[in-house]
RNA sequence: GGAGAGAUGGCAGAGUGGUUUAAUGCGGCAGUCUUGAAAACUGUUGACUGUAACAGGUCCCGGGGUUCGAAUCCCUGUCUCUCCGCCA
């Protein structure tokens, strides 16, 4: 969430921020809405301290007469402060009404993309930022989709977990069950070796935390919801990790905090279901190693970098074609400044698949979060908190398996073998 | 799941209706002393809101209530601890 205050002070970057998410002129108008709401509130509020202040004055002095033994002063005293009451009770009504109606549209107003963002309707316009190999690689014609593969070398069942569980819930299976158990492992090593702290949090969070990273309101149907217990199953690593620092007010000195863990995700993706999210293409759920950082504003957009380069680092060890993509403005999600995806070349099913999300969102989480540090002066400030996946499995697997297979069986990269303990998977 | 106790500042811990702007200790910060450090001593030390700066307001687990006045009394929710039961 954004803070009234900043649409005060940078009205103009917010509006071409906003026009950036293809705002129209008519949906700018909240932001002057927002700061005449604000002005209203705060003016009320004034009248309310004030009177709050003659009640608590009053209070005290009938204190003092009644230990004076001044009882028919006190008496009188108190009918002065009974029609205040009254007064006071209904701006208090009336704060509640404004503030209510300001949050709500505080909420509804999305994160002020970074500069360097590009503008843009639809994922066409998302700017490829790198790519890697330059050519791609091309498989003989009777090379099969990673769904086909998986019945050749029993390494996953999705019939099997429809039986168990319901579609879209996989079952991993020999050396497939090893090869998701390898990578996962690799995975977190490479994020420790880089000075990523190991985590392993709870897979349900409570509403405080989905909240604070902003899955509720704005993607609260993608999650499952364990109504008994009023929890949610996490939609990524993401959530419980970040919200380790909810309410929480660091040393300017404690920066940058990284940390990495590996949970399995569950999302609904509700009406997603259709010819191209066959296999592991998109599934309810699949394993995922996040990296989280919380970072001083003055270093964040660096720190993005370093992270892509840790993204990329993975790619290349695991010997996949991938390309990097910076999201224009109509294609970043809600919460975030600055959003780059990793897709990993899928060469049987010939398809670019997004296997990580990187992405700074600034003060946005942080201001939900409560997550803020002292800087010199003492004065308390937003952190900013960026993310990214390294890696989401599924689709790592998918095209992993379509892109090494052979005559023999599925060649395992070698960074990948001493997690296997096998170089070919047949 | 049952019974009992409890939730106060970074931490420990007082406070059971009116100078509480929350005692005291520890920790942190600054200073004195010292070649430097330690010790000792002195001062300082919560968050939010608000203002040009003051002032003012809110916050003692969350929500509601009683009262002129609530950390303190009442109702309710959540969580923690101890004992019992169950259990990987």
């Amino acid at each position: 969430m954004l803070q009234v205050n900043f649409l005060r002070e940078n009205k103009e970057m917010v509006i071409e921020g906003f026009r950036k998410r293809n705002f129209s002129d008519e949906n700018l108008l909240i932001i002057d809405s927002i700061i005449s709401l604000d002005d209203e509130r705060k003016s009320i509020q004034k009248s309310l301290d004030d009177k709050l202040s003659i009640s608590n004055q009053t209070a005290a002095k009938i204190g003092q007469l009644l230990k004076n033994g001044e009882k028919l002063a006190a008496e009188t005293a108190k009918a002065d402060v009974s029609s205040l009451k009254t007064e006071i009770s209904a701006l208090e009504e009336k704060m509640r009404t404004i503030a209510t109606e300001l949050d709500n549209q505080m909420i509804s107003l999305p994160n002020v993309p970074h500069e360097s963002v590009a503008f843009g309707k639809t994922p066409e316009d998302n700017i490829v930022y790198q790519e890697w190999p330059t050519e791609l690689p091309v498989l003989p014609e009777t090379a099969l989709p990673h769904w086909d593969l998986a019945k050749k070398y029993d390494i996953f069942d999705l019939e099997l977990g429809t039986k168990i569980t319901g579609a879209g819930f996989p079952v991993y299976r020999k050396k497939g069950a090893r090869l998701q158990r390898a990578l996962i492992n690799f995975f977190i090593d490479q994020a420790v070796e880089q000075g990523f702290e190991e985590i392993i949090p709870p897979l349900m969070v409570n509403e405080a935390s989905a909240r604070g990273t902003g899955q509720i309101p704005d993607k609260e149907a993608q999650m499952y919801y364990v109504e008994k217990d009023d929890l949610y199953l996490i939609p990524t690593a993401e959530v419980p990790i970040t919200n380790l620092y909810r309410d929480v007010i660091l040393n300017e000195d404690q920066f940058p905090i990284k940390m990495t863990g590996y949970t399995p995700c569950f999302r609904r993706e509700a009406g997603s279901y259709g010819a191209h999210v066959r296999g592991l293409n998109r599934v309810h759920q699949f394993d995922k190693v996040e990296i989280v950082v919380l970072e001083h504003p003055d270093r964040s957009y660096q720190t993005l970098q370093e992270m892509l380069k840790h993204v990329s680092s993975l790619m290349s060890k695991l010997e996949l074609p991938y390309r990097i993509l910076h999201l224009c403005g109509g294609d970043m999600g809600f919460a975030s400044a600055s959003t780059y995806d990793f897709e990993v070349y899928s060469a049987a099913q010939k398809r670019w698949l997004e296997v990580s999300s990187v992405s700074n969102f600034e003060t946005f989480q942080a201001n939900r979060l409560k997550l803020r540090y002292r800087d010199g002066s003492k004065k308390t400030q937003l952190a900013h908190t960026l993310n990214g996946s390294a890696l989401a499995l599924a689709r790592i697997v998918a095209a992993l398996i379509e892109n090494n297979q052979t005559e023999e069986g599925i060649l395992i990269p070698e960074a990948l073998q001493p997690y296997t303990g096998f170089k070919i998977l047949n």
